[in-house]
DNA sequence: TTTGAATGTTACAGACCGGTCACAGCCTGT
DNA sequence: ACAGGCTGTGACCGGTCTGTAACATTCAAA
């Protein structure tokens, strides 16, 4: 009963959100009230309005914590390959889909933006930000490893990821989508000659 | 009152599908209700019914009549480069974005495939079929240009596509995105000079 | 003119939703 | 022992949703 141990020592918000996420993924956000993420996580609607204002609070905390596990796993790779950039690009390549082989459902983050269509909901701050980071940190790894096209095969690899997330939930296992290591290995060697013979 | 004529003289099940469109494109597929797109069909919810026999069914409905659409776009781009599918493959990219500077809620397709969780929803098939088909189309093009790695290039441009119309939804105007044509450009030059080399 | 199919209208069923209220229990720090 | 904060319980409100039933209307073809 470890699994049950930890669901009741851990707090009420925190079992809140993470079964929200779980639920969100399986289901969508507009396909799960909030009472069943309440129940499934072992708590009530009561506290979940205490700790969230509103359901699209509660989505907003969502997304932030998987921003968060984001960062957290850009972290590692930092901490991996310490000062060697080429590898930490193909790290991550490497693990940027590899997720998506037994959960088909892709990025909970562009699914939140594709299924909110609020202009002024409290999650697309979040949904922008983290986004935003993502590009920025693949941005500064290419500019590391010394690509002089940085800026742009930053964007390649940013839109192919997406992509590929995207075109898995569309035509699953035979779209391009499972090809993504190998188109973007291509386009990071297509840039690399491009670099050499600039120079 | 031409915008009225047209709809007394269309026939119901075409009002309602372009209408369905319309609104499932503004509000999402769970966000708008048969109800609601029946009346702003000018039509009434039991004809729709009579028509569709679910709400599911209309939405399969939709994406069928939005993979029409696709398909005509491309007849037309066959019809003004015949022979000549480098310029048809430019044409591709400078139009595949360009839509999204209006209106940034990207594919239909796309995004009722991360909307619709049910995987056994009758429009699952519709989207990988329409998905499957733009991508033959792409390969097709870049094999007649006579690139080497058709395939991979038709796979990158694919991911590409697929990911700067998410990026539109996720970041705004200021992503990746809307550096798409740039980015595009750069991969099918890059994939061009690696098949001369290889000559 | 009559017939019959397509369409429109109204009402309803049954379920679910987000959100709030009042009240009861628990558990910890003092 | 006691006080106070956090949590759990069940009921409730108003609204919306998909889907159906029964009935009225229009309109074109025969």
């Amino acid at each position: 009963m470890s699994k049950e141990d930890a669901m009741s020592r851990t707090p009420p918000r925190d079992r809140i959100i993470e079964t929200a996420r779980e639920l969100f993924r399986k289901h969508g956000l507009r396909g799960v009230g909030v009472d069943a993420i309440a129940e499934a996580a072992g708590s009530n609607k009561m506290t979940l309005y205490r700790h969230f204002g509103s359901k699209d609070d509660l989505i907003a905390a969502c997304l932030t914590e998987a921003g968060k596990e984001a960062a957290q796993e850009w972290d590692e790779w930092d901490a991996e390959f310490p000062d060697d950039p080429m590898n930490q690009l193909h790290e991550w390549i490497g693990c940027a889909v590899s997720c998506a082989i037994e959960d088909p459902r892709g990025c909970d983050i562009a699914n939140a933006a594709i299924e909110i269509t609020e202009p002024d909901h409290p999650a697309r701050k979040v949904i922008a930000q983290v986004k935003s980071a993502h590009r920025d940190r693949l941005a500064r790894i290419c500019r590391d490893a010394g690509f002089p096209d940085a800026e742009l095969l930053a964007d390649a690899l940013t839109l192919l990821v997406e992509g590929a997330r995207v075109s898995w939930q569309t035509v699953g296992p035979q779209g391009s989508g499972s090809r993504f290591v190998s188109v973007a290995e291509a386009v990071v060697a297509a840039f690399a000659e491009r670099g050499k013979r600039a120079v």
